[in-house]
DNA sequence: AGAGGCACCTGTTCGC
DNA sequence: TGCGAACAGGTGCCTC
């Protein structure tokens, strides 16, 4: 469930239950994730207060009072769920009736508050790791990590200076974590939507022969901050799973305008087009062909 | 450099 | 109803 807008919706859920609070117990349920735990993990984090609870692009970050920052990544399927003094809040979704463990609940945090957060994952393609304060912006996941489009790098500017000479398409672009870090498959989409731009259109389109941004990269900075902060607003989108820690659903994915809607009427009013699929880089891409003008590069060139 | 493909996993949905 | 294929919010590593 994880683009930057979920995880933030998980963050603020987290926080409540864990600022503040002390690691009393840690199960961890199996040796790895996507990638081994760190060495003496659960020792690590047992009685360690947590005193703070930030993000960064799609990662999440507890600091701890040891020192360490745990870093967490929620890959494509990782939830969090809280519940209070070990009964779920939801019985029965993804702990069992008896208050017992789900088959993917794969680390659980006891807290000195009396709540619990577990940590669920079927595809394991989330990971945690445990990483040195002073070290967190040179460590292998934030060392060459882009902007984070929801502070104040993100402008036109910072896009036409990050995009110029690129010819990759604005879509993988976009969903670059070293130049833009956060962004994924739905707001790409719904992002390029806004902006009237073609997932195909060169990156390098964005910015003009000297560098500077084009009207349409000052337009794709407003929007990127826009449909982030109203999926935000939203509680998230939930697709899948549900999207808060509290088992409740995000609803944004209400408001999508071509993400998974293949073969849907375009939303703008007036527009008669219909939403089209392609596949960029192994992964759906949804856009309006009338909205979103077809690129005037070379590749189009030589298409036509 | 950068673009595509596959890999990592399990679960769900779709078509026959 | 069953069964395989395709697909899914991410990213890292390998080729060419």
């Amino acid at each position: 469930m994880p683009e930057l807008p979920e995880v933030e919706t998980v963050r603020r859920g987290l926080e409540p239950a864990m600022v503040g609070a002390r690691l009393t117990k840690v199960v961890q349920r199996r040796p790895d994730l996507r990638f081994p735990f760190p060495d003496r993990f659960v020792e690590r984090l047992e009685g360690q207060e947590v005193t703070a609870l930030g993000r960064r692009a799609k990662y999440l970050l507890a600091d701890l009072s040891s020192g360490e920052v745990l870093i967490m990544h929620l890959g494509m399927s990782g939830r969090f769920l809280v519940s209070q003094s070990g009964k779920s809040v939801m019985p029965g979704e993804f702990h069992h009736e008896h208050g017992g463990l789900g088959a993917h609940d794969h680390v659980i945090f006891g807290l000195s508050n009396g709540a619990t957060v577990t940590y669920n994952d079927a595809r394991r393609f989330g990971f945690m790791d445990l990483v040195p304060r002073s070290e967190i912006e040179t460590c292998r996941h934030f060392s060459g990590m882009g902007i984070e489009p929801l502070g104040n790098e993100l402008s036109g500017e910072t896009i036409a200076r990050l995009f110029a000479g690129k010819r990759t398409p604005l879509k993988a672009a976009l969903l670059d974590q070293r130049l833009i870090a956060g962004l994924g498959n739905i707001y790409v989409c719904e992002a390029l939507f806004r902006t009237g731009l073609h997932p195909e259109a060169p990156a390098g389109s964005l910015a003009t022969a000297k560098g500077r941004p084009t009207e349409k990269a000052d337009q794709l900075a407003g929007v990127i901050r826009e449909v982030l902060a109203e999926a935000v607003e939203a509680g998230g989108s939930t697709l899948r799973d549900h999207a808060q820690v509290d088992g409740s659903l995000g609803y944004f994915q209400h408001s999508f305008r071509v993400y998974d809607r293949e073969g849907g009427a375009c939303v703008t009013p007036g527009c008669t087009g219909t939403v089209i699929r392609l596949v960029q880089s192994g992964r759906s891409t949804f856009y309006c062909p009338q909205c979103q003008a077809a690129p005037q590069g070379s590749a189009r060139r030589r298409a036509g």
